[in-house]
DNA sequence: CCTCCAGTGGGTCGATCGTCCCACTTGTTG
DNA sequence: CAACAAGTGGGACGATCGACCCACTGGAGG
């Protein structure tokens, strides 16, 4: 094993819990496991965090700053309201399929994350984080398709969170594509359908 | 501790089990904290289940049957569309605040299964009841209202089932009471805007 | 070249896990 | 009343968990 300073470590740990936890859930992500998928020691872990907890807590945190990049639009989407909200839902779902392992493992840790104390405020900041993103897309979506939301977009916002959160479990449960696809549809059509041309 | 009968054993297991887990999450409900909350002795729990697996399996069958006789309307609602498919969502709401404990110990077993080979088919299952459950009651919904669907009732339901997830994870992370309500309102609103007057 | 010290390897600790075993008690049946 | 089966209690098993300790190694700075 190669000499690694501590920050290199911590950061190739997380990545590492991260794809432990996929494979095989939160349950299966003991400090072996994970030292086990990076390669190192048991020394070397406690070396880098002082428990066990301290890297759930930067793999949650980790998971949160990661999952927010990935949502948004690489470019300006054109087009009716409900195609650039389809879009968004069909980009979302993509990578949803593309790993789903992975996104079981973000729904996992959140529900982790709501049963201990003392990361339950980083739950609520994953939230925040989904609902806010969402309220600047739709905001943006609207100015640049020429509408307003009829209600306040906080409001479409938490839905359209809800949408994706429930989309997401439907089909991490069936794997139904078709299911999946008229879900977007529809979901697409109504929030578009929460807007009127200014 | 008094002579009881195996079967009876098995049900006060159960019972348990769902306590320990709304309490201390899937992780927590090890063999020992469910004998405790149950009262018994180890020795007991191996004598009415071969195995904590097959105890696990049996929680979760139980959990799905419970769960759907929960949600069934308690009599005939009356009104347009958009109150019935309000009252639905907000005695789900009701349910969930009532004990989110619980709701959430549902929605760890449904990844936990997930997660286990041999049960996938019952958070499938879970799922399939769910779906069938929505579109019965938005069937039922459309005749008594004298409507139709403009979308396939399957669709309604798969999105009716989507949203109450949503719904549930969202209010489970942040508590946000006026969020959800405002949420049950569009929602209702939008899936009532799925349907015309036959 | 020598001296530190960040980083490593391997072994070990106590706690807890699921499972098992066996002696014991209690109700039932003939 | 005797015999048997159903159910109970407590202790023990090996495995695995998170955490820890200590002897060592090798590269960077004097």
């Amino acid at each position: 094993m190669p000499r690694i300073p501590a920050s290199e470590r911590r950061v190739a740990l997380v990545l590492a819990a991260v794809q432990v936890i996929g494979r095989g859930g939160v349950s299966a992500a003991t400090t072996r496991a994970i030292v086990a998928e990076a390669g190192m020691s048991l020394a070397s872990f406690h070396y880098a965090f002082t428990s066990h907890d301290e890297l759930m807590a930067e793999v949650v945190r980790w998971v949160i700053a990661e999952e927010r990049g990935a949502i948004l639009p690489d470019g300006i989407e054109i087009g009716s309201l409900e195609v650039v909200a389809r879009a968004g839902l069909q980009r979302y779902f993509d990578l949803l399929r593309a790993d789903p392992e992975r996104e079981q493992a973000v729904n996992e840790l959140a529900l982790y994350a709501l049963r201990t104390p003392d990361m339950q405020h980083l739950a609520r900041q994953q939230y925040e984080g989904y609902h806010a993103l969402a309220a600047a897309a739709l905001t943006f979506a609207a100015e640049h398709t020429g509408s307003e939301w009829t209600r306040p977009v906080d409001e479409v916002a938490r839905l359209l969170v809800a949408l994706t959160d429930g989309l997401t479990l439907a089909w991490l449960v069936d794997r139904d594509d078709t299911a999946a696809r008229q879900l977007i549809d529809n979901a697409a059509a109504l929030v578009a359908g929460m807007a009127h041309t200014r």
